[in-house]
DNA sequence: GTCTATATTACGATAGAC
DNA sequence: GTCTATCGTAATATAGAC
């Protein structure tokens, strides 16, 4: 990801997605896109219609990249449990947190119906992937019958989200480890 | 909490817990806490030094009052296991999130160390409280002494800390409870 | 303790030349 | 497509009267 664009539009989304990434929506002004993208005021203008044109671009692009990396281990080799733990294992920039679910802290975001979608659908869409995941589990038999998968996925989901805040908090990747050490712990009951 | 406060000092102090609930620090300009205190420019400024010392009062404020709301029902009646799990599902403003750990995604926030050290200190007590009682419900046999307390802890955290992400992603407050639901379930196969 | 006036810089956008 | 100039408003604070 982040590959290094050539155009000049190219070069704003990206650097549009860094800046909401590290300060949010409310936190980024277009000059500051302007000064990182290399790009004029009369380009950002010319290209976009303003900053919340601009943070579509950039928002609708990191939902589909984090749907598509999840996508890549969902539907990978190993079996639906094992899918499920090399998501929540696999490397992250973990101090930096989630770019999709950081702006669900975005008061701007939220309010704007379109800025929000994206955002919106990239969950709903994980947790019901990964709920039709623990379903498969369960039909092979590799975990209880009796866990709820909807419920669990949504567990799953929030485990990761809050093991940003928490090692964001701590100022430590290590904890982000530990939350999924103790979900997993948990989960781990109710094997076969 | 939030009682009607008399004073001038009081009012700007609590208009500002408000605000940075509401928007974070990066989206709370002193004008917008003027108006909303009732204070003048210059009451502010004769109370406080800046936006970033009246922050530091009311962050302090609002992780103290999160700590003894928690240890009021971690030091309360019932089992461990039960007061945790009180915890989990007490009432909670859900949509709006926890007014701590959405300071998390605040740059500005987490690059001053004097505003930062409330919010890492309460995380740090509260996951520290939790594993306690985590153990404790080791000791008396109502949990799986196989299950790592702290690691435990750390993800029924997460799982709050995230439950609160996933909701505002969703515009859904049952999803919050979806989420405790889903970690209690697995916490659930390690019950005796 | 509170008020108004003022200062400086940034924000977000538009206008129009090139 | 990009540039510079400009605009009106807001952010954050200081000065000094009352």
């Amino acid at each position: 990801m982040y590959a290094r664009p050539v155009d000049t539009r190219e070069r704003l989304i990206e650097s549009t997605r860094a800046l909401l990434w590290e300060r949010g929506y409310v936190g980024t002004s277009p000059k500051t896109i302007q000064e990182r993208s290399g790009a004029g005021q009369g380009s950002m203008y010319h290209h976009f219609r303003g900053k919340a044109d601009l943070a579509l671009a950039a928002i609708t692009r990191s939902a589909e990249e984090m749907r598509a990396r999840a996508e890549a281990i969902f539907s990978g080799p190993g079996t639906p449990a094992q899918r499920i733990i090399t998501y929540l294992r696999r490397e992250r920039d973990v101090l930096r947190g989630c770019p999709v679910g950081r702006l669900t802290q975005d008061p701007d975001v939220m309010a704007d119906p379109t800025l929000r979608r994206p955002v919106e659908r990239t969950f709903v869409w994980l947790r019901a992937r990964m709920t039709g995941l623990l379903a498969e589990a369960q039909a092979k038999g590799e975990i209880d019958s009796e866990l709820d998968p909807a419920a669990t996925a949504t567990a799953l989901v929030a485990v990761l989200q809050g093991g940003y805040v928490v090692a964001r908090a701590a100022a430590d990747a290590e904890v982000y480890a530990q939350a999924i050490d103790g979900a997993l712990g948990m989960l781990a009951g109710h094997a076969r």
